[in-house]
DNA sequence: AATGAATGAGGCTTCATTCAT
DNA sequence: GATGAATGAAGCCTCATTCAT
């Protein structure tokens, strides 16, 4: 590790510094001080990349946000999945995710919100267009169901089941078909 | 207000100005000297009815879970009522509680547990009962799904309709349906 | 134990209560409230019987001053005794005392001087004057040392050999003589 | 002063503080704040150079421990010295280092132990030492006395004498002969 | 750009003492 | 005489932030 380093590179380095610490000790016994030392960097300069400790907890959150949703932006996208695969593809990612950063996760998201609420706005739009299309396309049947309570239940819903690590891969099964079952996909 | 108190009354005033503080300022940012000041008593004087703060935080969550599951308890008692109409019980109860408490519901709930989990275990029982007990009756069809998992995704996707407050009634009603759907249970 | 005691009982049921929680856990460690619960009484009540938590330490401390002087007092004004056998059952008085009050002992001597020094300047003056008189009668032979000093140096030496338990009489016999040894009495 | 120092200095500097503090108003009586107040740097500041207010004090502890020692080891060591010689070099440093540090000096060592048992072992070992290979080359006599007895005996008594500032020079050469008269050390 | 000593407000907790009952 | 709730100052420690170097 050189001692001069570019301040993206620096930036990112305090960020991974901070993301184990927060994995590790939970966001709210993650100083200032425990980053610095963690990046190998002095207190001080932690400022010099972020202009205060709210302001890093947020790039975490951001960080940790742009990954959740980056894939699934390209699943919706994808022009031959049907809405239904969609579903599945979009619910076995998040849930995956879960089960992979478990703890930074619920450090993070569990932590009194620090930064912006786009990105869950983003996540919100992203499986909710999912939603209102399939339902267009017949391939769901809401039955009279609000579309965003039915989104809102989903959102939080896939959560619980990501606690209990025993076996994903049967998570995740049961978790997609309880999404079907509340869209009442058509089998 | 007297200078003097009996211990209960004290301990509720402490407790009512720590909940307030809560809401307002989250679980974290309720600090003992605030509480006090709250209460309107010198910050020593917390200790006379709190061994520490964490154990004054314990005991604002332990009250909001004693709240949370008295009235369940007895519906899940109740021999009247068939299982979907206990499972339709006890979500409306939980989230017409939520509603009224929201702020202060996420305030506690979010924090870093300091309290026991046998409350959230003794919730997870009462909800699991419901289920395996329907299921057992030929209520519901869970059609090979995972009953612990299913349990899981109704305990969290119940929350995320209750953050928007435009329509109350007409949450419940979706949520209820949608823990039927999951449930399958026969309408 | 009845309710209702005369000032006398109470005050010291308060001394001893005290004195168990000094050799217990230190004599800084013991504060009013636990004197008060190891008492059996309020803490507001510890101050009907004691000005202050000084004034109770400086009784605890005058408490064991007149144990340890007791005794000692009446060997000196034993006409029957030479003054080296005196010289012999003070040393043996105050170690066997040390040794059944250790823990109390250093307690309550080794903290801050609580009360006045009355006390210790009773002790000093009896061991000084059977030095005195000793070296009058011919029985010690001081060979041109301080009176004064050697008084200092037997009075704190004796102190040293009643750290170690392991055979207390043997301690005695070995300190007997060596007190012999400073006052150079005669063999 | 400037106000950013060298740690090394910086420390010295508390040390100090906390030292003349010590002697004025006793150790137990000798808080963080006060110490800070009196170094003339913040309280906060006070952690940079020791990890609590009981490394604080053991560090104090050690100091005088180290002054009281060096000399002493040296003059053990000096092979130009009888052992008689040495017992009273020794002693003439003890009791002129009490009496240059009266205050200080039972300020710290009355106090409840912070540190460690070691140096008080090794000033125990030191003399130990003298007094066993002294009696072995025949320059002591102890005439059937237990050598660890006699050890702790003048180790607690050369401080006697040491409270009594009328003639130090006076009170040396007394202890010296008491010394000598306790280990029989041959005129 | 980088450092790290320094700050100072704020956090939790203890405790001798008082005083209304 | 006895109580014990209440006080408030003091204690130890942490930490985000600043700033001279």
């Amino acid at each position: 590790m050189g001692r001069f380093q570019s301040p993206e590179v620096r930036r990112r380095q305090v960020l991974d510094a901070a993301t184990r610490l927060a994995v590790e000790e939970g966001l709210e016994n993650t100083s200032v001080a425990k980053v610095a030392a963690a990046a190998g960097i002095a207190k001080g300069s932690i400022y010099l990349h972020f202009d205060s400790r709210q302001d890093l907890l947020a790039a975490l959150q951001a960080d940790l946000w742009a990954q959740m949703l980056e894939r699934p932006s390209e699943i919706a996208a994808d022009q031959d999945l049907s809405w239904a695969a969609k579903l599945d593809a979009v619910v076995e990612h998040w849930m995956r995710f879960e089960f992979d950063y478990h703890d930074l996760y619920h450090a993070v998201f569990h932590a009194v919100t620090t930064g912006s609420d786009e990105p869950l706005e983003a996540a919100r739009t992203l499986l909710g267009d999912v939603i209102t299309a399939g339902a267009q396309a017949g391939e769901f049947d809401l039955g009279g169901l609000d579309e965003g309570i039915v989104l809102e239940f989903l959102l939080h819903g896939y959560i619980g089941p990501c606690f209990h690590h025993s076996d994903p891969d049967a998570a995740v099964a049961n978790v997609q078909q309880l999404f079907r079952r509340a869209t009442g996909a058509i089998a």
